[in-house]
DNA sequence: TGTAATTCGGATTCTTTTGTCATATTACTA
DNA sequence: TAGTAATATGACAAAAGAATCCGAATTACA
């Protein structure tokens, strides 16, 4: 029933970087060490992170890592989703969720909408909000 | 980010069992045929719930399940909390989750909040509810 | 007493998650 | 061009969790 650890990390390693000044990068070993995530781990999130287009890395001296985009246009949802893949509270309300019981299972509804409010909350969170809190 | 199969399992059985007529009891066997799970596997989940209160469960010949309350009285969270404890979105939302980072992580409240949401939904969702439905 | 049913506990298998390590690659700088 | 600082990647291991199976014990009815 939880994000995965590897998505808080990534949370973390994201809020971490929107605070930076524009321009400015940060290395993995920096974040690793300012927000306590296995440094070796931290560099495969960040990885995937970049693959989601979320980040923008560049390797060699003076390289590092910063935000591909404004904070005000990375939602949580986002980060969570590129780590973890589609959200989903129960195998029914997956994307290609078939319950292989009655069509008209009034359980199925409940997950999905208790899913739609969930998704809709962290979409609705980006990191420009979460700067200033 | 999703509730385990037990809990799936879990629910869907009670909702088998509240749809008899009253004082009329289900074998673990014919439950499981009749929703599709594992046979000794749903035995164990019904262990738990009987442990939990939510069920009555008596051996022998003519025995069988029956719920232990009235159908309006049992929510889904009660179901899904004896089953795979207490809802966490992330482990810094547990009961006893502590962040080890700021004390002012403006992370957390989005998950306490979005948590607190579903865990109401859940609450407020019972089988009363649901056989209706 | 025999049979139908549940209970209980352990063992097992499988997958996912988390984490480590070593190596390859890239790019800046002296 | 050599050195250094950084990411990229793939193999691997350890741990945890999920799903399942099995067998022995227990209960109660007929």
């Amino acid at each position: 029933m939880q994000i995965t650890r590897q998505a808080d990390y990534a949370i973390r390693a994201m809020l971490f970087i929107a605070k930076l000044k524009p321009e400015e990068r940060a290395s993995t070993v920096n974040i690793a060490k300012e927000q306590h995530i296995p440094t070796s781990f931290l560099a495969k999130i960040i990885s995937q992170l970049s693959i989601s287009g979320l980040l923008h890395t560049s390797r060699g001296a003076k390289g590092g890592v910063m935000l591909a985009k404004n904070p005000a246009e990375i939602s949580l949802l986002d980060v969570v989703e590129s780590i973890d893949g589609p959200i989903a509270l129960n195998e029914c309300s997956t994307p290609d969720g078939n319950c292989l019981l009655e069509s008209d299972c009034p359980i199925k509804s409940v997950w999905c909408d208790a899913q739609d409010e969930l998704v809709h909350r962290l979409r609705n969170t980006n990191f420009a909000n979460l700067i200033q809190a």
